[in-house]
DNA sequence: AGCACGCCGACT
DNA sequence: GTCGGCGTGCTC
């Protein structure tokens, strides 16, 4: 019987649900073909690279409608064997396309068909002849060698042309001659940033860390998921570099993801400090090519660590070893739109599959985490105390009802302002949200100013006398009049950060206000010029947005002003008091230092909250507590499962129509265990021009919803309105909104 | 998603 | 008479 030719399965990036079929490039070794390469495809009528799935000799298709693949794109699988099993496993469980899910995993670059190779760059080091040569002696008659010689012989790795740059552009020939005499030896090392370690061991761990840490390395050879539990300040990013440290010792890699914003050039550097290996760092300025390479190097086991936000839970590894999410609670793992990816929850899963330890490190853990340790899935490791034994800063709640207020500053807020910086210290203001006023009001006729493409006011920008909308982003300039009476009498209604650092200049006159938001940030380098001049002393009252809140810690601040401790109070998501929670400690967290201990302040109309009471009181984990136990009596998660399916289009009625029907397919396909709400329209209805709804759908056991997504996710296509409308599955989804 | 086909309105 | 609007259909 002759063999037939065998037919490769590919993952092709478009929204289908299926794989396609396709004959082996003509010519091509079928020995060759392995699962994990790329191939160029010929794909309606035009091109495209998809990824070989497997090779069968069966298809559903009929075989003259087969088309050859064009040509291989790779010899090696360009994604490990590991990577592709759980992007499988990722398309499943998101119920999105297997093609999408691919492509996002897989850098811009490779996606468009760039070649798999790496960038290397020259070494050049001394060699035991070169060391014995007297520079001195070879000085009178070559001093260019002599000089280079002197500084190969200095440095401990060698040298690139990067760290000569600075020399005469002739070093090179110089070098030459050095390795022509064998003085000189050249080397090819990846284009990675390398660490400097002075063999700096770091300091010496307190008793917590050291047990976190023998714990963590007691486990270094098999999944072990670890809720590394720390206050701010408590030293949790010793532990990462201790366990990393033993995980290099044993030859394999760290992977280590972090929220963007913590991701900067002061955490890289402290890792290039304590390590002396290659290390790929993967932020979001990365051009394609350095990116490509980064990965590239990843996976050929060049970068011994790699650090990166959320895509990077993707990065193929040579020789994994531990993966480390820092900040483990923050919302930014979240994809927000196409897969909607948790990056912390894959980062558990593919160690688990990886049978590698995963730590998930936080001062305010996450209620799914929280739960997981609850029930004995997360080993729990706690670091109860700051390093250098500074005490935790007092939470206290501020009554400011009948309280006279200037802006959104209490009286008594100012008075203990006053009081912390007559003794020379600094303090911090929380305020989430930027601009000068929520929005505009003309006080003749109650107009406000609104965005015409979405359901929201727009936000006062007075510096750049404009009015914005932060949910589209659309601006105009600020009118004079009152479009609807003409009246000129405009006012400012509600306080952002902008308006606060006027009223804070007003008040403190002599003493100097720094805003740190979005706003005052935007060029490159300001945020580090504005911390620079706080710690220098220079502005003494900092206001700001959630930015304060992330990273950054200001020994000098010892008092905290929460402006807007309700805010919390009155989301309309669940999640909505656990978020406010995670901010107001990590704030607070932001203050004081051994000899200077913090007070943090929230002011509220609701002194009384029983929550807010907790939070201050017994702190975060006692507030987790009980939100944990509103979350059981409510069902809601982590002790249920949600999906939201979203739709959005230019007129209201096709959303809503879409997913009336959705509910009603969802209904035929019996939806046990699952219940459905919806569909209504999203908390902001209209945005940037879009209507949009959502139905919500909520199960108990993740089976259930799973059961049902499946089929269900396949025919949603197929309802007359889909072509109508855009929409999107989140699962697992991080706010309703 | 792309990309083409196809069938009706205002323009060189 | 054509350019182009977006509805519809298809991708191995």
């Amino acid at each position: 019987m002759p063999t037939s030719t065998p037919v490769l399965r590919l993952a092709v990036p478009s929204p289908l649900y299926r794989s396609f079929d396709y004959l082996p490039p003509v010519g091509c070794n079928v020995e060759n073909l392995k699962p994990g390469a790329r191939l160029r495809l010929p794909f309606g009528r035009r091109q495209t690279v998809g990824v070989l799935l497997d090779i069968s000799d069966t298809t559903q298709i009929q075989r003259h409608k087969l088309k050859a693949a064009l040509e291989l794109l790779d010899d090696e699988p360009l994604l490990p064997t590991e990577l592709m099993a759980l992007l499988r496993w990722v398309a499943d469980y998101y119920h999105h396309p297997i093609g999408e899910t691919l492509a996002t995993a897989l850098p811009v670059a490779l996606r468009q068909g760039e070649t798999a190779t790496a960038k290397y760059r020259a070494r050049w080091r001394i060699t035991a002849a070169g060391q014995a040569v007297n520079t001195a002696t070879l000085g009178r008659r070559a001093k260019r060698q002599a000089d280079l010689l002197q500084r190969l012989a200095a440095s401990r790795n060698g040298l690139t042309a990067d760290q000569l740059s600075e020399l005469p552009r002739n070093w090179t020939d110089a070098m030459a001659a050095l390795v022509k005499k064998g003085w000189a030896a050249v080397e090819q090392i990846a284009a990675l940033e390398c660490g400097h370690a002075e063999s700096d061991p770091g300091p010496a761990l307190n008793p917590a860390q050291a047990q976190a840490v023998e714990a963590i390395e007691r486990c270094l050879n098999r999944f072990s998921p670890v809720l590394l539990d720390g206050v701010t300040g408590s030293g949790k990013t010793e532990v990462y570099l201790h366990a990393i440290a033993a995980v290099l010792l044993a030859g394999r890699q760290a992977l280590v993801l972090v929220p963007e914003i913590t991701l900067t050039p002061q955490l890289v550097e402290r890792f290039k400090r304590r390590f002396n290996v290659p290390m790929a760092v993967l932020h979001s300025g990365l051009g394609d090519r350095e990116r490509l390479n980064a990965w590239l190097l990843a996976r050929g086991g060049e970068a011994a660590i790699i650090i990166g936000t959320r895509s990077a839970v993707f990065t193929p590894l040579l020789n994994p070893g531990i993966i480390i999410v820092d900040e483990e609670h923050d919302s930014a793992f979240k994809q927000q739109s196409g897969l909607r990816y948790s990056a912390r929850d894959l980062a558990i899963v593919r160690a688990q599959r990886l049978d590698i330890p995963v730590i998930l490190g936080s001062a305010t853990p996450s209620l799914e985490s929280l739960l997981n340790v609850a029930q004995g899935r997360y080993r729990h490791l706690t670091l109860p105390q700051r390093a250098g034994s500074a005490q935790p800063p007092t939470i206290q709640l501020m009554d400011v009802r009948h309280q006279p207020m200037e802006d959104q500053l209490s009286a008594p807020l100012l008075r203990l302002m006053q009081q912390h910086l007559d003794r020379d210290n600094q303090v911090l203001l929380f305020l989430n949200r930027r601009g000068f006023s929520p929005t505009l009001i003309c006080h003749e006729c109650g107009w406000v100013a609104h965005c015409r493409r979405c359901d929201t006011h727009m936000t006062l920008h007075l510096n750049k006398r404009q009015l914005r909308c932060h949910h589209c982003g659309s601006q105009r300039p600020v009118v004079a009049q009152c479009p609807d009476c003409g009246s000129p009498d405009l006012r400012p209604l509600g306080s952002g950060t902008e308006r606060i650092e006027t009223a804070l200049t007003r008040h403190f006159p002599d003493i100097g206000v720094s805003r740190i938001d979005r706003d005052s940030t935007q060029r490159k380098g300001s945020l580090e010029a504005l911390l620079d001049e706080i710690n220098r002393g220079g502005q003494r009252i900092l206001i700001g947005t959630q930015m304060l809140a992330k990273g950054h810690h200001f020994p000098d601040v010892t008092l905290v002003g929460v402006l807007d401790g309700d805010q919390g109070l009155f989301g309309v998501d669940f999640r909505a008091g656990e978020r406010m929670a995670q901010l107001i400690i990590q704030v607070a967290g932001r203050a004081g230092r051994a000899e200077k201990p913090g007070q943090v302040v929230i002011q509220t109309h609701h002194p009384d909250n029983p929550m807010l009471q907790l939070l201050c009181r017994e702190g975060y984990h006692a507030y987790a507590e009980a939100a944990m136990d509103e979350r059981r009596l409510t069902a809601l998660p982590p002790y249920s499962h949600l999906a939201l399916l979203r739709a959005e289009a230019s007129h209201s009625l096709p959303p809503e129509n879409f997913l009336q029907q959705a509910e009603q397919l969802a209904q035929q396909l019996g939806s046990t265990g699952v219940e459905r709400y919806g569909p209504m329209p999203a908390v902001m209805e209209r945005r940037a021009g879009k209507y949009r709804f959502q139905l919500l759908l909520q199960a108990e056991r993740r089976a259930d919803l799973h059961r049902l997504l499946t089929p269900w996710t396949a025919q949603l296509n197929a309802l007359p309105e889909a072509r109508k409308v855009r929409w999107s599955l989140d699962v697992d989804p991080v706010d309703l909104i």
